[in-house]
DNA sequence: CCCCGATGTGCACACGTGTTCACATAATCG
DNA sequence: CGATTATGTGAACACGTGTGCACATCGGGG
């Protein structure tokens, strides 16, 4: 009868079923539609026998939203873009928007974007600048909006999210100047980052502000093990009493490096982080820190997403979030 | 002229563009269709300039692979979970397949999992086995294959990776006797979950076929704050010389707590975790550990996924991984 | 009894694509 | 040059759904 076994249950064969025609069953199945209490329970019974569900994708070709989101996370290695990763999924989720993830960097990545772009996307969500303006272009033409958080891009039809990095900064290196240090190494990231660079103006601009100067300079990956390495390989590190690293990671990898090095944190060093993840509030760990808030981003960019659904012709906007400073036990 | 100006570019819009048939351009864009390689260019040229890309909606109604895979992955509140979820989407990714991600737990997750289930998916990655059973009959229902992981499900139609949880604690527990442990401790892992149990049973009998028994019991919730929280509350610490944790977040936790209540790590007592997250190599930590196999988990899965789309009908798989002694510095 | 409004439902269309079928044209052979 | 074959392409269909439109039925009021 059936030639191929393997075939959805279509609107077809609960109409068939419960004997009234194909526009009865997605009738019953659309919340505001009309139709016969009676009806609609005998349909919703035969619907419920045979397992059937509505095929999204011939719904969503028939004009209704597709509630199909991609977010493109990058390669996940850092902790902090794991933790943001798993909120947004989640929180997308709650709003009833489901997530095409994509990770990777370089070609393979923008390939992989470039073919999920074939799908009638939502929109599109930018975690970790490496990508390059072309998708945003790409978005653009088919309609698609873009939001970005992690790097700036000020194409047009690209809503923004960022943290105020330099401000960030400033408000940590002022809590270690309070505390009486004055002799402060700083561990940056990768210069390829935007983020990089504002942290460390952060941090100059400060000290400048009371006549100090950084003492010592190293660069990292973003790494815990970047973060040892250069702790390791700094010459002057005796003579330091503050050292501020551009992420938690690599501040936890310089904390045990110090420690190696028969420092003790914080009598001897003070030691400050960026990002607060959840690794830091570990009790072995206890780093003291700036927030970049995961809850403030997710929440805003959920909040971006339902603006510029309901209008899509509104004008792009950047959203800045602060940071917070978390006292724990290594500054 | 065009009344909705956001309207996708469609083929029709190329192909009057390049005064051509639909026909013609829907077959510039399959790979094995056959046209005059002339006309080929010039569609190519009209759609790169239009920024036309096929609508896989359209595509995947029409009888295509949908290429779409659900996962759920639970709540990621584990650090292995995240380092699988991470990895399985570069996976997934690498092979061509968009995997849709769902979170959470409880209610909200089961009806996110069934919104979902409209979609016609390729198949349902399921990872936590906090989802009961009735998922496996919905997708049965709708011919789609499931793959799970972490908790063997032994429903019709699942396919099961699952690691050797009880001879890999065997063998964490055969190391700590051959360097002369005898009075063990054990965190285990909360109730709920079927790795619980085998791995503390694989603890046990190997103590026991040495004549040896647990000396203190604790149960955490296989996170960190846990294993430091159940640490401090043991009444016996002092007793120990070797503690087994069910993972290696409550290890990394118990060495917090060990260390503040004067016990050295390895000297005076050796801590071993399970499943090898990247922490646990972190300098400040140097875990030893049992490796549940993220790499061997997602190639596993990947494979299964490959040989039940060549064959559907094929019978049920379970493939069992091993797990491998790291050595570090707590044992 | 007739007419009109209200209520309920089936038909048909549109969404955008891949592919089959038939047809038109060019090329080759007898 | 006529006939046959190879080659290229357009028209039409199918996929599964939501919904506008027209129609059928029914109840009630004049």
């Amino acid at each position: 009868m059936d030639s191929d076994a393997k075939r959805r249950v279509t609107a077809a064969d609960v109409a068939k079923r419960a004997g009234v025609s194909r526009s009865a069953v997605s009738r019953a199945v659309t919340e505001g539609a009309y139709l016969a209490p009676a009806k609609r329970a005998l349909i919703e019974a035969a619907a419920q026998e045979l397992g059937y569900r509505p095929n999204a994708m011939a719904a969503g070709l028939q004009g209704r939203r597709s509630n199909l989101i991609a977010i493109f996370v990058g390669e996940m290695a850092n902790e902090y873009d794991k933790e943001v990763a798993a909120k947004l999924i989640s929180g997308l989720n709650e709003a009833g928007k489901w997530p095409i993830v994509i990770g990777g960097s370089g070609d393979a990545a923008r390939d992989a974007v470039n073919n999920v772009l074939r799908y009638p996307l939502e929109a599109m969500i930018l975690r970790s600048g490496s990508l390059s303006t072309d998708i945003s272009e790409a978005c653009g033409k088919l309609g698609i909006p873009v939001i970005a958080s992690g790097r700036v891009m000020d194409a047009a039809g690209v809503d923004n999210v960022c943290c105020r990095n330099q401000e960030a900064m400033a408000k940590g290196t002022e809590l270690l100047i309070q505390r009486g240090r004055t002799r402060f190494g700083y561990i940056s990231g990768p210069a390829g980052f935007g983020a990089s660079a504002e942290r460390k103006s952060g941090v100059i601009e400060t000290l400048d502000m009371s006549g100090l100067a950084l003492h010592a300079d190293a660069t990292g990956a973003f790494t815990v093990q970047s973060g040892y390495d250069a702790v390791m390989s700094l010459p002057n590190c005796a003579a330091l009493d503050a050292l501020i690293c551009a992420n938690d990671a690599m501040a936890i990898g310089a904390l045990g490096a110090l420690r190696e090095r028969g420092r003790t944190v914080p009598e001897d060093i003070s030691v400050i982080g960026f990002d607060d993840i959840s690794m830091a509030k570990w009790p072995s760990i206890q780093l003291t820190t700036l927030r970049n808030p995961i809850n403030g981003l997710v929440s805003s960019i959920l909040d971006l997403l339902d603006r510029r659904q309901s209008n899509p012709a509104k004008a792009t906007e950047m959203i800045w979030l602060d940071a917070e400073v978390i006292l724990r036990a290594t500054h």
